[in-house]
DNA sequence: ACGATAATACAATAATTGTTGAAATATTGC
DNA sequence: GCAATATTTCAACAATTATTGTATTATCGT
């Protein structure tokens, strides 16, 4: 994750359009959506939903599959993880403890980002 | 976390400026800086700096204390978790396997993120 | 092959955002 | 109080981004 690749990141993520197309997308994880779809439920003209989807795209957002005449989005969560990575790059100058601090003062609590347990989702 | 305080968010890094100002109080952690040594640091005219750093307050990824003549400003870290937290509600639709899949596509091993161990910093 | 549909590209315009220097405000040290 | 310093505000201009309608490309079903 350079500079670049993270000010797109943001900057794809600024519109309220394209902010809405993300985490629509990132409900329907790997089932995705096609650009019709994505349109009728948000409510957005094609044309204007179109544009949004190149930037989004563009910045590595998302990824596109054809579907014979469809496109089919998915949100890339991977590079969504890579960005946090890169925002808190030296956080605190490596100082553990101040870090524990600030993250108490969160109430972040995304699955995606729970630690890994083997058995959770066994059945 | 609503749409509008997450857009506010992104829009603010979407700029090299604001970005370069935001990681470098991440790396200061609760030390912070005042505004004329971020001016200096990153090369940016004093005018500029400012307008900068007024969205980025605005959008509340920074916090300002005056400090006599100087403001000094560090980085709102918990507000950055907690816009993680709202970019991956409902992900994979509740899905948490397809959710920890998709984690591991990623090279994210922010220590800010890590879990909690109550010994770590311990000497 | 043909009409219908999905989606994008293009062009024109509207709206927003970034940068700069000059002026204003406030605090310090003498 | 006064000069020096830190920072912000303001105004002007430059640059970028968003939206819309129309036209184009490609695929589907018959």
């Amino acid at each position: 994750m350079d500079k670049l690749a993270a000010t797109s990141v943001f900057e794809s993520l600024s519109s309220s359009v394209r902010l809405d197309v993300f985490r629509l997308l990132v409900k329907k994880g790997l089932d995705g959506m096609v650009a019709g779809e994505i349109a009728t439920t948000l409510g957005v003209p094609p044309t204007n939903l179109s544009f949004h989807l190149k930037a989004l795209t563009q910045a590595r957002l998302l990824t596109v599959e054809q579907e014979g005449r469809y496109q089919r989005y998915r949100a890339n969560i991977a590079l969504m993880l890579d960005l946090i990575a890169y925002l808190t790059e030296e956080c605190c100058s490596g100082n553990p403890q101040q870090c524990v601090d600030l993250r108490a003062a969160s109430n972040c609590s995304a699955s995606v980002l729970q630690p890994i347990s083997t058995n959770s989702t066994k059945s």
